[in-house]
DNA sequence: AGTGTATCCTGCAGGC
DNA sequence: TGCCTGCAGGATACAC
């Protein structure tokens, strides 16, 4: 459920306030939405500082004192949010009472979202296993053509691959494939270094505006403080099937493989390489 | 090594 | 109204 911009947007909205703030108490509801036994986890954090509120890829990263991290990974349909009234929490997994201000609670209908707490030296090697942030300047169009001339799986899975590029998932791969004018089964091997930055600009395009608009809400993602996000109307093509494309009129296409569905413009994103869109 | 599939879990929309 | 089926933004264990 929550990509790159929902996730930044969580972050955004947590670090002014959680930032300094003490972790009294823990409560686990639901232990499995933990990695590790619940009085590990517990041992790990209590009494621990909140020293900075980060983002990797669609982790959120929560360095505390004593070179403890806490990962929290939402899944499909994890919250990150402040036990307030308005913020209604229908399924708390984990409670956080800080020393001061309202409890931070994970939230998470699914309970397919995870939380972790690890030394410094384990969140190295996992972050060590996650592809580029896609809008840090280390992330070229040169480097992105170069890691699709070695991969022959569809386009649209490879974006899905938090190894080749962290932080997208089904919406913005669509959004961002739809936009570059790229059929989604294209194999990333075959594509000219022309279609790489077209892609590459329209990953950045996509997700930069969905970070500004804080985020797509199709139903549960909230923000930290509850709010859902304002992106969901500017989708071009996820959740559209039928409908018609925005730039031509054409009907959208749906089409299911890996598990997933993918939205597409038969018109705008043609199988055979692109030249004539 | 790199890919595709099945699975974890709950809730909701649509068909009958 | 109620039952059934299919579908959902993710990650991963496994088979090939």
């Amino acid at each position: 459920m929550p990509e790159l911009p929902e996730v930044e947007t969580i972050v955004r909205g947590l670090r002014p306030t959680l930032t300094g703030k003490t972790i009294e108490r823990i409560r686990v509801l639901h232990r499995d939405v933990l990695r590790q036994p619940p009085r590990d986890f517990s041992a790990r954090l209590r009494g621990r500082i909140f020293e900075s509120v980060d983002r990797r890829g669609k982790n959120i990263v929560l360095h505390m004192t004593g070179g403890v991290v806490l990962v929290v990974n939402l899944g499909m349909t994890g919250r990150l949010v402040w036990a307030r009234p308005e913020a209604r929490t229908t399924h708390p997994a984990v409670r956080f009472t800080l020393n001061a201000g309202p409890a931070l609670v994970y939230d998470d209908v699914r309970r397919f979202g995870r939380l972790e707490a690890m030394e410094e030296a384990e969140w190295a090697l996992r972050d060590q296993r996650l592809g580029p942030e896609p809008l840090s300047s280390t992330f070229t169009a040169r480097r992105l053509h170069a890691d699709l001339s070695r991969s022959i799986s569809p386009i649209r899975s490879w974006l899905l691959d938090q190894r080749r590029v962290a932080g997208v998932g089904n919406i913005y791969a669509n959004e961002a494939l739809h936009l570059a004018g790229i059929h989604p089964q294209r194999s990333p091997k075959s594509m000219t270094e022309g279609e790489a930055r077209k892609l590459h600009r329209a990953l950045r395009r996509t997700l930069r505006s969905a970070v500004e608009n804080r985020g797509t809400t199709l139903r549960d993602y909230r923000d930290a403080s509850g709010n859902p996000g304002e992106n969901a109307s500017r989708l071009r093509v996820y959740g559209r099937g039928q409908e018609p494309c925005l730039r031509c009129s054409t009907r959208i296409c749906r089409l299911v493989f890996g598990n997933r569905a993918a939205f597409y413009c038969p018109r705008c994103q043609p199988f055979e390489s692109g030249t004539t869109a």
